[in-house]
DNA sequence: CTAGCTGCAAAGCGTTTGCACGATG
DNA sequence: CATCGTGCAAACGCTTTGCAGCTAG
């Protein structure tokens, strides 16, 4: 099944309609290479379709996000990022120094959301974290100061 | 050792100065139960120097933060919280339906941060985790749909 | 048809910044 | 007395909203 009739059908489910810009929008999402802004996905689209609003996009992003096709992230930067939820979940460190991100394995969270599931009841989006700190590099800078 | 004492050590280490404004918005945050707003933190304030201004407060965060004196948390309002870092690290579960808070307690994140440091040798500040998801109550309201 | 979606424009809101004055160490 | 911090005001950037016209189902 495609990923547009996989939208489709679950964006009719729930008695969304399913239309030319929400399918430019979740394509520009997909075909990016792990989480987007609003921004970027706007001037992706606006490539082949100029009259496109950014309003339109961050609305789209609700409905996605609600559905949960798409993850929305804080990764500090000011804009939000947003990313297509697949298969293989995974996490970022993002330092506060350096502002660098690096991948982290979806292992070391991969129990957690059963444990909390386990005792809070809780049904826990653990899709995709951003995890703050320092990294190695400026770590060993700041040690040498 | 009081409060006051720390924060003027720890700045003064640092380089920074200690001004009336700092340690009153310090006092604010302090006293305050779990996270609050820089709009709280700013009315806090106002209450006994009604001079304060938004800026020195968000200024004000930025070292407190820096030095890891406090905690800044997107719990996905629009408003970051601070929050004084203390001794008794917890998190929270976001409800992103009824966006009620839950605590969660440390042990379920205690480990992760060792294990990131091992990995990646990564210092993540797992001091205050904002987790969102859907509540039990939530769930099954939704079934019951 | 008609409920929902779009584009446009404007507003909203949290946060940041430039600047001159004042306070700190 | 040399910085550094403050208050003020203005700007900034992301996001939301009201509205009239359009469109998918």
């Amino acid at each position: 099944m495609s990923c547009q009739q996989t939208m489709a059908q679950t964006l009719r489910e729930s008695g969304h309609r399913l239309t030319p810009q929400r399918l430019m929008i979740l394509s520009a999402v997909r075909h990016a290479e792990g989480h987007v802004t609003a921004t970027e996905i706007l001037e992706e689209v606006k490539e082949s379709y100029p009259y496109i609003d950014a309003s339109t996009v961050y609305r789209t992003m609700n409905v996605l996000k609600q559905m949960r096709l798409v993850s929305e992230t804080d990764m500090g930067g000011g804009e939000s990022r947003y990313e297509w939820i697949e298969q293989v979940r995974h996490h970022h460190l993002v330092c506060r120094d350096c502002d660098g991100v690096t991948l982290l394995d979806d292992r070391f969270l991969e129990n957690l959301g059963a444990e909390i599931l386990d005792d809070y009841g809780f049904k826990a989006d653990i899709d995709h974290f951003a995890i703050f700190g320092v990294c190695e590099v400026c770590r060993q800078k700041a040690e040498s100061t």
